[in-house]
This record gives structure tokens, C-alpha cells and sequence, in this order.
DNA sequence: AGAATCGCTGCAAACGAATGCAAACGCCTT
DNA sequence: AAGGCGTTTGCATTCGTTTGCAGCGATTCT
């Protein structure tokens, strides 16, 4: 009774099914089963028909690993984001998912703890063969270089490459902070302190270095400067810190970031005991979602970040699409928003 | 002068390495530099010096697509987000991310805007041949059953299956929301109003039912429920709509999660004029970030993200290591938070 | 010394889909 | 009816790795 098996016990009992499985069931050849799920290529209607139901009734999908190895094309960009404590990163990594999204690529995410983990993290990235790379992490020369040579094109997010040997979208920060200090200054501000974010960080180095030098060029050259690390926390911090320093509180007080500008208000109404922002000013930079609230209404310059991913995504399927196109630089406005963390003249400029 | 050129002018002129690239350099057979790479395989010393030597001269990386293929596993789980404004969910992303990264897995990100768009990015991901997919977006029965005869490994994450065909991780909302009510109505209470979340969300729908059938249990039936979509506008919007339908405002409001409790309190300061704690209490569910901000101090319950999300990782693990293991349900206490954004008793009971 | 064992190494067959090439099949024209 | 043209279709190769198997030399045991 027992029938003879003829094929051997297959290891895993229920493979997924392939190309060649549809094709056996469909009765036609392999290929015409892989022409039928591309789209555009030749294949009749009776054919597709068949295909489509064989494949149906078999739960089949294109295996995009496989099709990957031979295409050369994974359709996967690598995103390199780092401390995520900065709240502006999860409104950029949720509209670059997006973006990408609605061109057919996948998105492997890679966070950063501490900014040196870089290394080993692009090492994985190359293996996984993806298409293309957009970090808002720092690279250094000898990595932009190693993507260069590995053909990888990179979009550098909020990030200067030291020779430009990157294609890059930036927000340009010292408009922003000139326009945050000016305003500040005509309004009769005074005292100044700055909260800015950690040392390594370019966008940092870069607003900070532009609210001084705006500063100096209005003829205020004593300034305060704290360091924080973007967050919360850091800007709560900051400002007590600031307390202690100064004898006299700075009547204005300029934070690298929103995250910190509203750590620091926090820290100057619910510890000191400030009015903000009847007699102190704080003004922060990004535009992240609390800058908007109720409570904080911060003065601010919001970074357009739709257009900026817009960009940022274009800049890269264009660099995948043709690798030997040149390196870009992007560089957008800011808005200024007055909001009510800083006492500003209603007249100023408004750009 | 102009020497012949044996073979024909390559297309793409710098082909990425391949294994066999450095088999030729370094004189030895392709299988010799996979296994150097592959940690645990045999190969002796001298060998391995000359191919990672080889390797490093023409910056040669293993293919992890092509691996994949043969291995039958990417090494990549999927994760699938929605309604990344519930600022819960940026926390959670970078913890699975790291958790994960630790296992040497990687994470494919897919967000959603609107729940339904499910279906496309779960076909995708199955594409992607991913070894397991967690997921903080409702699945049907029919796309578990999917995933199921698929052979992939799902985690929920405070997600309820139907009939419990899946792994899943939660929060126990239920004690969470009962700890609150019964504060609350300890400390004198009487008016209520709630804040749901979206109408599709099951953990809005088991803290929503939870809080009334508390206040129920505890003699208070009489509650206006307004429902937002766990953002803090619509947390802000929730309060003035509380406003316009009570003639007496309630003293306590209980939102559905942080974001929306945030929201309904700057509206009450700031839009309504009313104190918070002092003639209304907000309380929300999470322990997000914000929810610390000094501003707010809001009384809460928080999540243990951290081992949420360790146990989420644990559990696909296990799973994908052994397809056949069964549907666990882990159920986490949150912790209760006594913030200042509430009116209540010292002596409460405190768990 | 001969046999048995062990660690290395190479060979070659997968994995699942894409695609150039050529054969086959219509369909229309003359 | 023959020739020509355009569309479908199948064959066979390819992508870059892993891995079972077998061969080989060296070491160890009896």
C-alpha cells in the first residue's frame, strides 16, 4: 500500500515558493514568470494570467535578494542618524522613510550612540550593498573617500564635507542665527550667553560661530558660552550653568538647538524663577515640533525640512542613477518664527 | 607602442571585489577567503594573513545579498511604525534599532501614515526576505495567517492578536489606567473627561475601556469622551472641545497617552486660563520624554521601553532561531509617575 | 613503520531571479 | 503562398557567496 517516495525528504518542509515553482504550476518557463513581475517588459495577457494566478495560489513573491544579486541594485539606502535625543531627527527620519518610499527604496536604518561608531557601522552598511547612503553623522575624509572609491553616492545631511568631496543639503545656519541675533539686538538685548551643542558637531560649531561673529559685528564681544549635547537635559543644564557663571543673568540667551532652548526656558521659569521672556530671551533653532507649543512658543528658525528631504532624496536617486554626476551643495532658508520665548520690536526685519 | 587589449573594455570599469578578486591576489581557491571571513571556519593562520592582506589591498567586503541568498537569511527583521507623531514611537526605534544591532541584525524601516498602507509595505518586506518583522501597527487575522504559512516570525508590540496567533510584547494598559483612576478619585475627583485615542487603536480602546469601567467600578458613569489621534494638537483641540460640551468643566482629564495629555494642558493654561494642577488634574499614559520637561512634570504611567524592547528583540530572536516555538504573551507594569500635573494625595497607594 | 586521525584546502553545486540571444509564433502585405 | 516584420517565449548563463565532500599532507598512536 505504501507508495514509493521517490524524492528525498526535503530539509525544510515548506520553502518559500520560487520562480520556478509558479512556472512548473503556470507550465511555461522561468523567465517568463520573472517577465510577468517586471513591470514593463514583454509578456502576452493570456500569459500574465496564468502567471499571476499560479503564483496566487502558491503565495509567491519576487525575491528581491535574489533579483538584487543580479540587477546589482538592492534598492536599499543606508540612513545614519545619531543621537536621536535631538528631537529634530525623528521628524527627518520619518519624511526621508517616506520619500523614499514612494520610489520604490527601502530605507536600512542605522543609529548612532556616540558619533565614533561610524566606522563600523558603514562597513555594514557597504555590505548590504545599498544603492546609496544620506547620514546626518559626521564623515571624515578617508571615509568619504573610501565611498568615493566604493562607488557608494552619499547625500551629507546638515553636514560639511572638508573639501566638498560630497554631495550635501544643508540649512544655512548663519543666516539663520545673523537674522535670531540682529532681531535681538535692535530689541535692546544686552547680556548674552550661548548654549551650544557638542564640539564635534559642525552644525554647532557653525551657529555658534555665526551668533558671535554677528555679535562682535554689533559690538558685543563678551559672550558666555556653555556646551550641551542637543538635548533636553543638556539645555536645563546649560542654563544653570549660566546662573552660576554669570553674577548678572545675560538678558538674552541664544541655544544651538529648539531641544536645548526648551530645556533652558524650563530650567530659567521653574528652578531660577525667570520670567521668559519679560526678562529673559531665549531662542533656539530647527523648528522640531515642541517649539511649538503652547508653553513654549519658542523664537526660532524652523528648518524647511519637506523640501530639505525633497532634495535630499533627489540629489541621491540622481547620484544613483549616475554616479559620475559632481558634488551639489544645497543650501536652504530658514523661516524665522517669532514666537514669544524672546522680547522682540514687532518692526524688525522679517525676511 | 600601443599595446593590445586582450579582453573587451568592461562596462561598469570598477566592479565592486568580489571573493574571487582576492583568491587570485592572494593565490588561493574562493572557498579559502569565504571561510577566512566566516568567523569559526577552519583556516589556518598563514593563510588567513595572506587573504585578509589581499582583501584589505583591493577593499574587498563580503556581499551580505549574496549570503543571504544562499544562507536563506538576511540578517534584516522589519519594523514597521505608524503615526510616528505619537512621540512614543521615535523612543521605541532607536531602542530596537541598538537592541538589534547588538545581534548583528539589521533594521529596515517601514512608517505609515495611515494604518491601511499595510498591506503594500507588508508585501514589501516579505520581498525583502526578512528573518522576522516587529510591528507597532495592527495586523488583521488574515495578514497574521500570511505571516504565519509565510514561516516569518512577527512580534507584536502593544499589539493584540485576535485569537492570540502571535508573540507579543505590551504594556499592561488596564493596571496603568486603574492606578490613575483610583488616585484620582482618592484625592476627591468628581468630573471626568477623556481624551481616546483613534477609534482603530486597540491600546487606545483598552486605556479608554479600562478608565471607565475604574471610574464605573468606583460610582462616577457619567464621562465625556472625546477622542483624538495621539498627537498634541489634537490633545490641545480634545480640550477645548471638553470645554465647549461641558458647562462645568471637569476637575480631572485623562488623555490616552503623553503627547495629547501635553497638548490638553497647554490648552487649559494657555487658551483657557485654567491652573493646572490646581482646578484641573491631566494625567496621561507613556513616560515619554516630554512628559519630564519641567513645564509639565505630568503625572503618568511610564512604559519600560528599555525592557520592552529587550524582550521584543529576545523573543524574535528565539523565533527566528526556531519557527516553531509558541505565541508567548509578555505583559510589562508600567511604573507609576507622580507628576505635578495632577492634584493627588500623598498617601496614595504607590505599587 | 604503518595506520588512523586531524586540520586545511579546493572543487563544484547550490541559492532565486534577470536577461541576451535566438527560435517560434502570429499577422499583414504583396 | 511566400516573404517580412514585430511580438512572445524559452534556453542558458550570470550575479557572489556558502558548504558538503573529498583529497592531501602532517601528526600521533600503536
Amino acid at each position: 500500500m505504501t507508495q514509493n517516495i521517490k524524492h528525498p525528504i526535503r530539509k525544510r518542509e515548506s520553502r518559500r515558493a520560487t520562480s520556478y515553482d509558479v512556472a512548473r504550476l503556470a507550465g511555461v518557463s522561468q523567465s517568463a514568470v520573472s517577465r510577468v513581475f517586471k513591470t514593463g517588459a514583454s509578456a502576452s495577457a493570456s500569459m500574465r494570467k496564468r502567471v499571476l494566478a499560479a503564483a496566487n495560489e502558491i503565495g509567491y513573491r519576487p525575491n528581491a535578494i535574489a533579483r538584487g544579486l543580479i540587477t546589482q541594485r538592492s534598492n536599499m539606502v543606508g540612513v545614519v542618524i545619531s543621537r536621536m535625543t535631538n528631537l529634530y531627527y525623528p521628524e527627518l527620519l520619518v519624511q526621508l522613510t517616506q520619500a523614499f518610499s514612494q520610489h520604490g527604496i527601502r530605507v536600512l536604518l542605522f543609529t548612532l550612540e556616540h558619533e565614533s561608531e561610524i566606522d563600523v557601522v558603514l562597513e555594514q552598511t557597504l555590505q548590504y550593498q545599498v544603492d546609496g547612503i544620506v547620514t546626518a553623522a559626521i564623515l571624515s575624509s578617508a571615509q568619504l573617500d573610501m565611498l568615493n572609491t566604493a562607488g557608494i553616492p552619499v547625500v551629507l545631511y546638515n553636514r560639511q564635507a572638508q573639501q566638498g568631496q560630497a554631495a550635501a543639503v544643508r540649512c544655512d545656519q548663519e543666516a539663520g542665527e545673523t537674522w535670531l541675533v540682529s532681531r535681538l539686538i535692535e530689541s535692546g538685548h544686552e547680556r548674552f550667553a550661548i548654549i551650544s551643542g557638542p564640539q564635534d558637531s559642525t552644525v554647532s560649531m557653525e551657529r555658534t560661530s555665526s551668533a558671535l561673529r554677528r555679535l562682535s559685528e554689533l559690538g558685543i564681544n563678551d559672550v558666555t558660552v556653555v556646551s550641551g549635547d542637543y538635548s533636553y537635559d543638556s539645555g536645563h543644564q546649560g542654563m544653570l550653568e549660566i546662573y552660576e557663571i554669570h553674577s548678572a543673568l545675560p538678558d538674552a540667551i541664544i541655544a544651538a538647538n529648539d531641544a536645548m532652548a526648551i530645556g533652558c526656558i524650563d530650567a530659567a521659569r521653574e528652578v531660577l524663577r525667570v520670567q521668559v521672556p519679560d526678562t529673559l530671551s531665549v531662542v533656539g533653532f530647527d523648528g522640531i515640533g515642541a517649539a511649538a507649543y503652547a508653553a513654549y512658543q519658542l523664537t526660532t528658525v524652523r528648518q524647511p525640512v519637506a523640501r530639505m528631504t525633497q532634495a535630499t532624496v533627489e540629489m541621491l536617486l540622481q547620484r544613483i542613477g549616475n554616479p559620475a554626476l559632481g558634488h551639489e551643495l544645497r543650501i536652504f532658508q530658514g523661516t524665522p518664527v517669532r514666537g514669544r520665548s524672546a522680547r522682540l520690536l514687532q518692526n524688525g526685519d522679517t525676511p
